[in-house]
RNA sequence: GCCCGGGUGGCGGAAUUGGUAGACGCACCAGACUUAAAAUCUGGCGACCGAAUAGGUCGUGCCGGUUCGAUUCCGGCCCCGGGCACCA
């Protein structure tokens, strides 16, 4: 390094410097390299809102520490960064500034990449993707067209939220109160056809494989599981008469058969809607139903309602007649969307049979004797069968199969595997998306757009005037000539775009491929090894990231079965927050327009506002938001402090899957822990040997500590990075040792090697978290092998003690200690403990039971 | 309601296999330096009793258990955070 460093640590002109070093070299770039082992750490690309927040730092810094481990471990390590770039925040922003969603996009793209490489992450930047480049999309729409002529992909009439005003369909976050969030309308259910990819297909091996994901969080997995909801149980029909046909039901208690004294319907059900037809009272009650939904309320506080209906409907073991019901509580969406009630054996029927009179027959008995009354409440458990006629005295499970059979038999109930999962609705009516690659003739008939006219791309004239209309607004791209002279409409829905980001991971091994989707190199990287980001992915984005690589697999494209080895899924970032009521609202204040006041033990027990001197209210610990103002821009910090401390901050204020509690006070801190860093590296230059391997014959005692602490924090800070994703303890064992060579005195010019190792194994160390000032001193050392060439070793027989410290307890209370040699035997443990001053003092004259010895580290005295 | 997490000083957090609770950092207090302040350096810092830098008692959400010994294991309860939610 040319730059003569002043005495003082300038983070500005160190991380500019090194920075410039990086980019020049291309340092971060890979390729594929089989004489080495490869790792690949991605972090969940973002969302191109503008400016990184302070989660993604946190985020990205995780990874970087992961890599740059990695990458000193001698690992070939990919570590991309890309944008999900398309999405509605483009769409509203270009409407309100008259610009086009490109534009918009773009921009920010540029000023988000800035904000990323100031933070010194070690990216390979040629890899750098944007999911609304056609380079990028293309690849979705053949991969679509696989699907589609695979049969995973159908249209299919669902019901969506339909804002009238606008014109589009809304995704259900964007209903607000039953409104429109922009136009405010009242939002309505519509049918229309939509695009669906059948996930459900994939539903047994996405939950079976979440067994073989041993690094990934329990709670995700868990997550996962449910959302699934796999459950197996008996499909079985209820002939109706009145129909000349019949009423499907799923249960999964086919033993409580014999109890069901009613069957419920759904509103939405197909019988329940045709009968409606020529049923005034009860087309009203539906609409009533249907204004007030389900879903939005919560179940508990919702009254069970009904209307009995005309039909009966005949018993499939016993042959007697039921009644038919249409129930409110009954949800279309699952099963059949009916159900057989069975009021003693079933809470919500039981509540809906006490309400109407509706018979309640007990056929489950408990086990054991416990008290149950049916006066009171339903009983929900399995059991011993009653009033079941033949299947008397069976338990539940015994019963379940004598049932199942009968039911095989008669031809009126199979087995089944319900699921929770639904496919996956893709279609979106929205401008900046992916569009979707299909064509109508004008017979009506689909068409897959063929693979030489890919990429359909968006309509980009726009730019001009800026505002974008929906897709179906552009006729010369709705409307398709072909060269037989027949004309077809285009698809004017674009993907979900969750569609991109299913995928991104593969194309990063492979980003410049003009001719494949993924090609071999592919092979070379996956599986990501570390994938990093936040719990709200947990089930959406990784469900639909895990389906996407199984069908990929499928086709041949990839070979894992999972995409992700390791999640590691970090907590959010929170701060303070200040408040005033007015009246109903609540004015938020940031906390920089407030003061606080300690009391003596340091507590904030006030806090007023500065400008009138009148107090607030400290609020709770809120994640960072705008409402909340309690955001914190990364630019000031950095341009403040750094990224250095930016990044060292927080890797250490908390281990990375908890939250984040930001003190800027706690930054100082750490800003602090830098300067300091420099200052003593500083007293090292010019020392000989540095970087080098020493003899370690003869040492004294003070020496022998100093290298022991040394290769103690190795052992422990490689543990901690590697195995247990902890960086705070980590850093806070470097920080340890930081203190501990401050307070070394260098007597000799042994003591200065030693003491020099110390410092440059702390650099070393502390690269992964804070790359450019520990670089920059390494360069200043002079020492010849790159800092990030390899990572530090711990020498095991530097760990050894020839004294230790030694617990002495008496009944498990810790009375005294002593300094003793290592690997004593019992006896002399025991004279040690007996002959103890304290000790026998404690013991008196009382008889001792046994004594309990933990070698070279306790003993404990029962008396 | 169900399913996951979690509860430790004034605060963020540590204690990895049951073995010295409070590492590391922040805040706070005292002292040094300074005309003064800031910065910096040194020391103190769980609570209580105590003149104490002597000694002791209590202490990891609450109640109980296992153990020589429990923040850690078991049973019951309370609180907080997150997810799902009339899923038959």
């Amino acid at each position: 390094m040319k730059t003569d460093f002043v005495a003082e640590y300038n983070h500005g002109l160190v991380e500019e410097e090194i920075q410039k070093n990086w980019n020049s070299t291309s340092k971060f770039s890979v390729k594929e390299d089989k004489s080495k082992k490869k790792f690949y750490c991605l972090s969940m690309f973002p969302y191109p809102s503008g400016r990184l927040h302070m989660g993604h730092v946190r985020n990205y810094t995780i990874g970087d520490v992961i890599s740059r481990l990695k990458r000193m471990q001698g690992f070939n390590v990919l570590q991309p960064m890309g944008w999900d770039s398309f999405g509605l925040p483009a769409e509203n922003a270009a409407i309100q500034n008259n610009v086009h969603p490109a534009t918009w996009t773009n921009e920010n793209i540029d000023y988000m990449r800035d904000q990323l490489k100031r933070l010194g992450f070690a990216y390979d930047w040629k890899r750098e993707l944007s999911t609304c480049d056609s380079s990028y999309f293309r690849w979705e729409q053949w991969f679509f067209s696989k699907l589609y002529k695979n049969g995973l992909v159908e249209k299919k009439e669902s019901e969506v939220n339909w804002d009238p005003v606008d014109k589009t369909v809304l995704a259900n976050e964007q209903v607000i109160e039953g409104r429109g969030w922009r136009s405010g309308a009242l939002v309505e259910k519509k049918k229309i056809p939509q695009w669906y990819v059948k996930i459900t297909k994939y539903a047994d091996e996405l939950l079976n494989n979440l067994d073989k994901l041993d690094d990934w969080p329990e709670s995700v997995k868990t997550m996962q599981r449910n959302w699934i909801g796999r459950s197996e149980g008996v499909l079985l029909k209820f002939n109706v008469h009145e129909l000349e046909g019949f009423v499907e039901v799923f249960t999964t208690r086919p033993d409580t058969l014999l109890g069901v004294t009613f069957l419920a319907l759904s509103p939405e059900h197909p019988i329940v809607e045709k009968i409606a037809r020529d049923d005034n009272a009860l087309s009203l009650k539906l609409k009533f139903w249907k204004k007030n939904d389900l879903r939005e309320t919560d179940p508990n506080s919702l009254e069970k309602e009904g209307i009995k209906l005309d039909i009966k409907a005949i018993h499939p073991i016993s042959g007697k007649e039921i009644e038919v019901w249409v129930a409110n509580f009954v949800v279309s969406t699952y099963g059949t969307g009916a159900v057989m009630s069975v009021p003693a054996h079933d809470q919500r029927d039981w509540e809906f049979a006490k309400k109407y009179k509706l018979p309640i027959v007990e056929v489950i008995e408990p086990i054991s004797p416990q008290f149950c009354d049916l006066e009171e409440s339903a009983f929900e458990q399995k059991g011993i069968l009653k009033n079941s006629g033949t299947l008397d005295g069976l338990s539940s499970d015994e019963a379940s199969k004598q049932i199942l059979k009968l039911l095989e038999r008669s031809g009126l109930g199979e087995k089944k595997v319900q699921y929770k999962l639904r496919d996956w609705l893709i279609s979106r009516q929205r401008f900046w998306g992916c569009p979707i690659p299909i064509l109508y003739s004008k017979d009506g008939s689909i068409q897959i757009e063929s693979e030489k006219n890919l990429p359909i791309t968006l309509p980009i004239k726009e730019a001009i005037s800026g505002r974008v209309k929906p897709l179906a607004d552009y006729d010369e791209f709705k409307n398709i000539s072909n060269a037989d002279g027949t004309t077809s409409l285009r698809e004017t829905d674009t993907f979900d775009t969750f569609f991109e980001s299913s995928w991104y991971y593969a194309r990063y091994c492979c980003f410049d491929s003009t001719e494949q989707m993924l090609d071999e190199r592919v092979d070379y990287w996956l599986p990501v090894d570390v994938y990093i980001g936040g719990i709200e992915h947990a089930v959406l984005h990784l469900l639909y990231a895990r389906f996407f690589n199984k069908v990929m697999r499928d086709e041949g494209l990839v070979v894992p079965d999972e995409p992700f080895k390791k999640l590691l899924t970090q907590g959010m970032v929170c701060k303070e927050t200040y408040y005033r009521k007015v009246g109903s609202k609540i004015e938020y204040f940031s906390p920089e327009e407030v003061e606080t006041e300690f009391d003596e033990k340091g507590a904030v027990f006030k806090a007023y506002l500065k400008k009138d001197k009148q107090p607030v209210v400290i609020g709770s610990i809120e994640k960072m938001s705008k409402s909340k103002k309690n955001g914190v821009d990364p630019e000031g910090l950095i341009k403040n402090y750094g990224a250095d401390t930016v990044r060292l901050y927080t890797m250490f204020a908390a281990p990375p899957e908890q939250m984040l509690e930001w003190s800027d006070n706690a930054v100082e801190g750490s800003f602090r822990f830098l300067r300091n860093l420099w200052k003593l590296t500083s007293s090292v230059i010019g020392f000989e040997k540095l970087g080098q391997p020493l003899n370690y014959d003869d040492l004294n005692e003070s020496q022998r500590d100093l290298r022991r602490k040394v290769h103690q924090t190795i052992k422990k800070v490689t543990d901690d990075y590697e195995r247990r994703y902890k960086f705070n303890t980590a850093i806070a064992a470097i920080m340890e040792l930081y203190n501990f060579t401050a307070r070394f005195n260098i007597k000799n010019e042994k003591d200065k090697i030693l003491f020099g190792e110390a410092v440059c194994t702390t650099l070393q160390l502390l690269h992964p978290v804070v790359p450019h000032i520990t670089e920059a001193l390494w360069l200043k050392l002079d020492i010849a092998k790159p800092i990030d060439d390899s990572w530090p070793v711990f020498d095991p027989s530097a760990l050894t003690k020839d004294v230790v410290e030694i617990v002495l307890q008496v009944n498990g209370k810790k009375r005294s200690s002593i300094r003793t040699k290592v690997d004593l035997n019992n006896e002399e443990y025991e004279k040690i403990a007996k002959s103890d001053e304290k000790i026998s003092k404690y013991i008196g004259d009382q008889e001792i039971k046994k004594i309990i010895i933990v070698p070279n580290k306790l003993i404990n005295v029962v008396i």
